[in-house]
DNA sequence: TATACATATAAACGTATATTTATATAATAT
DNA sequence: ATATTATATAAATATACGTTTATATGTATA
């Protein structure tokens, strides 16, 4: 149940525990992965299936150096998984999951950002 | 369904219209928010109610300005909504699929972390 | 009105990060 | 071997962001 899933979160990193804080630090780190416009846009591509840089480079019309870059932080998160065959490189996402929380953070943004008066 | 979900996700997000790109920049707004550990530490808290700054500061042990500082920038993604009760300003979490978006994050960083090789 | 409390804001600082430009590595083909 | 393609890396720059310190605003109370 989501309550059981949220209490055992809230275990796991109890909001204060005797002044002692235990951080969030896991959740942060793989969450700033996904606070970047063209790594969402990379990762959106990538549930379409594996694929080189270059097509990665063609689809979204970014350089080569940045479209690596990402890449390369994407990589050190673990959200995707790389392997090489022969010139190319493909990258693929590394969990179902990543797909699914986009399309919810895409569900959550877009109702919160509808009725906004301002930014 | 899920696919259907990811389907329009992906026509609202082309990864490429006639070279001609379209942005994701909803998904990486609310998503910026989420990549700080102490705005995760303040969401995590609010998941169990509406709370005062001076309750979340004390909670959490961090100084009051950096508090109102990351609740500001909350506020300002439409995350949290903002009540004031005599001295007193109340912070809320805005919607509920926020408190499962983390959940559900926390559950893959676990996971995907779980193993790794090297940092 | 004066004082205390709750919260916000401003300034200043250091660090992280996105992007560009240029170059290096690695694999393939001629 | 040389050239070409695919990708990575390095350097440089600008900007964004988190944090601290100090101060202001706003509300209640004596």
């Amino acid at each position: 149940m989501k309550t059981l899933r949220m209490e055992r979160l809230l275990k796991k990193n109890p909001v204060q525990v005797n002044r002692v804080e235990i951080g969030f630090c896991d959740v942060a780190f793989v969450a700033k992965a996904l606070a970047d416009e063209n790594r969402l846009r990379i990762i959106l591509s990538l549930t379409q299936g594996k694929k080189s840089v270059s097509r990665i480079v063609e689809e979204l019309g970014i350089s080569q150096p940045l479209a690596s870059h990402h890449l390369k932080e994407l990589k050190r998160t673990l959200l995707v998984t790389v392997e090489r065959s022969g010139p190319f490189i493909y990258y693929e996402l590394a969990d179902h999951r990543i797909a699914a929380i986009l399309t919810d953070l895409d569900g959550l943004a877009t109702d919160l950002l509808a009725n906004r008066t301002t930014f």
